[in-house]
DNA sequence: AGCAATAGGTAGCGCTTTGCAACTTAGTGA
DNA sequence: TCACTAAGTTGCAAAGCGCTACCTATTGCT
């Protein structure tokens, strides 16, 4: 609600802070995953998460206001109404796995039950890294600031598959 | 502190409640973000951030105890100390970049004042996306759930490249 | 040695956010 | 009509956060 101040001075103005407007609070994030995996209603979320309605009630609204969810009445049934990803929600897709992956590697817990596959072929997706413009794998020593302007020439090929 | 209960029916176990209960906090991930840019000492995350001394202290103790930070007097000036990334801490990366695209993405704010970029050839990294084992970019569509035993035959090259 | 300044905390207290339980309102279906 | 469901709202207690002031160990200055 009060905006994180960002006293900016940190490199490169970073986004971050503008994400975690959105997603920072309790929940959010939960909230999201289970839109991911196909849960629409508000009964739904609160027995699903275990979340007070209250908070729930407040957190769907603030998704919404921001874009990352959309409320739409249920036609067929008045008293219902159905919270859907926006384009914009599900491209927070690769951050929710990023974290999924982090926090799965991390923990004592043995194998998931589920696996994410490429529907296409059957097999589990990679892991969710850090790319350079030609797909190599980078690490976190791979990796340099620089101004947008002394870039070095941005591959065409790079700017398609962005898309 | 108090874990954030899951009850256990969501598809997957997801890993993700795990990476919260680490990075869920207020001022989590701005501090794992500042310590990636370099910053190491106390006075300077306080001042960077704008954060409480007590908050900032609480904080910095947690991600020590989960492993993301590793806390060590300096040598040459024993009032100071420094919280250092950890491996375990670097592995949070990705996630920390794609939430910061999808928020620069999403944000009124021009472009940014600096962008990241590989260090051998200085072209700008790709965005962070989902893949498939065979470096293919995968949208929510391609996705599907697996059961861990009936997923197409994991190929030896995807493991080579996860490592 | 003595003293001020620096670094990294802690402690107390008020405000905000979260959580729980009870209540409300609209639509359904028998 | 009446019970039931879905989606909230409200009031109050507990937990978390933020500000300011204080404390302790080093350091470096004279």
């Amino acid at each position: 609600m009060t905006q994180l101040r960002e006293p900016l001075s940190l490199i490169s103005e970073c986004g971050l802070p503008a994400a975690l407007e959105v997603m920072g609070e309790r929940w959010s994030f939960l909230i999201l995953r289970a839109a991911f995996n196909g849960f629409v209603h508000f009964e739904d979320f609160s027995s699903e998460l275990g979340i007070a309605r209250n908070i729930l009630s407040n957190r769907l609204a603030r998704l919404v206001d921001h874009g990352v969810l959309a409320r739409e009445r249920c036609e067929h049934d008045k008293r219902k109404v159905e919270y859907r990803m926006t384009d914009k929600g599900r491209e927070l897709l690769p951050a929710i796995l990023a974290l999924r992956d982090w926090g799965l590697r991390h923990s004592d817990s043995a194998a998931p039950n589920l696996v994410l596959v490429d529907a296409r072929d059957g097999k589990p997706i990679a892991p969710i890294t850090i790319r350079a413009h030609d797909d190599r794998v980078l690490e976190w020593g791979d990796l340099a600031w620089a101004e947008p302007g002394d870039v070095a020439t941005a591959p065409a090929e790079a700017c398609a598959e962005e898309a």
